[in-house]
This record gives structure tokens, C-alpha cells and sequence, in this order.
DNA sequence: GCCAACGTTGGC
DNA sequence: GCCAACGTTGGC
């Protein structure tokens, strides 16, 4: 019998990574919010925009990484339920986010909306990671490395979720 | 807390 | 358009 394939598959085919520092919002922060849903808002830098504005899909997969952490870790996987649009933040003069630029006319930032899917049983470590020779070319794992929103190459991602799941087993013991 | 790497700003 | 100064990110 053919076994189904527990690797999610996206519509359009593309597949992200988004940064965030669990002392700002963790995923299980997410994991609490209303409908495990949040806003991506504080997006500041704008190739991490440009990839939510332009290429960002509803249903597109989406994993979720702790940076400034110990330690630093892919911990789970969501995905974008709802796409591009303003980001309030910017025009807020109390917001850490806001942005004296950014006009309501024509607003500089925006935002996405994504839903945890699942928070992994073991997170991803970093120092893991880079021990993975699938993963050498990861955009997360290259030096300097700082976008906190990227894609990830499709064959990245079905080799990230396999790790997560194998690293989901219980350990045979002898 | 340190600091390397990167992005942005602004004078020229 | 160049580039020095500055601010931010993020691993360690």
C-alpha cells in the first residue's frame, strides 16, 4: 500500500521562513493568539517585504524560527491565511514600529496573516542545522544571513519537516 | 555584552 | 552616485 506522504505540499508551490525572537513573540504566543492566527506585522526591511507584497500566497507554508535564543531553532511550521496588506504599526506613534514616512495614502509596510500548523515536539537547533548537507544552501543557514522573512527552496523544506519528524520518534534504545 | 555583517541615511 | 557614519540583527 501506498503510504501518504506527511510532507505538506503548498498550492503555489513556494514555502518561507520567518524570524522571531521568542522574547517579542514566540510560538507559543502564536500557539495562544485567537485561531493560532496573528498579524506579521513590524516587517521593516524591504526585501522581507517585497517577498510578503509579491510572492506571498494564502495557503503557502511557512516556517517559524526563533532568532536572539538559546537555543536559535526552527520550533514549528505555520502558514499565510491571509495576504499583503497595510501594516497599522507604521502610522502608530506609540509602536516601536512606527515608520514618520510611511504615508496612510500610500503605506510603505505591510503585513500577512499566518496560522500555526503545528509547533514541532523538538525544536530544529541551529548548530543542528548546519550539520544537514540538504540544508547547506539555506538562505537562513548562509553567513550574514538576516532577512526575517525568506524563501525556502521546496526540496528545503520537505528535508526540514522530515527532520522534524524524525526527530519526533522516540529513540530506540538498546 | 561583544562584534561581524548588513542595511540605511545623508553630506558631498 | 559614492561612501562614511550610524543603526540593527543575531550568533556567540
Amino acid at each position: 500500500m501506498k503510504s501518504k506522504s506527511s510532507i505538506p505540499a503548498s498550492k503555489s508551490g513556494k514555502y518561507w521562513l520567518v524570524k522571531s525572537e521568542p522574547e517579542v513573540f514566540s510560538i507559543d504566543c502564536l500557539a495562544a493568539s485567537p485561531a493560532k492566527t496573528t498579524c506579521w506585522e513590524g516587517v521593516r526591511n524591504y526585501q522581507a517585504r517585497n517577498f510578503m507584497r509579491d510572492e506571498m500566497q494564502i495557503g503557502d507554508f511557512v516556517l517559524f524560527y526563533h532568532s536572539n535564543a538559546s537555543p536559535p531553532a526552527i520550533v514549528g511550521l505555520a502558514k499565510v491565511v491571509r495576504a499583503f496588506y497595510p501594516d497599522p504599526t507604521a502610522f502608530n506613534k506609540k509602536s516601536p514600529y512606527f515608520d514618520p514616512k510611511s504615508r496612510k495614502e500610500q503605506p510603505t509596510w505591510g503585513m500577512v496573516d499566518i496560522q500555526l500548523v503545528e509547533k514541532f515536539s523538538q525544536p530544529l537547533g541551529l548548530d543542528f542545522l548546519k550539520k544537514v548537507p540538504e540544508l547547506s544552501k539555506m538562505t537562513l543557514l548562509q553567513k550574514g544571513s538576516r532577512l526575517s522573512v525568506q524563501p525556502v527552496r521546496p526540496d528545503e523544506f520537505d528535508t526540514v519537516i522530515r527532520l522534524s519528524r524524525q526527530l519526533a520518534k522516540p529513540v530506540a534504545v538498546f
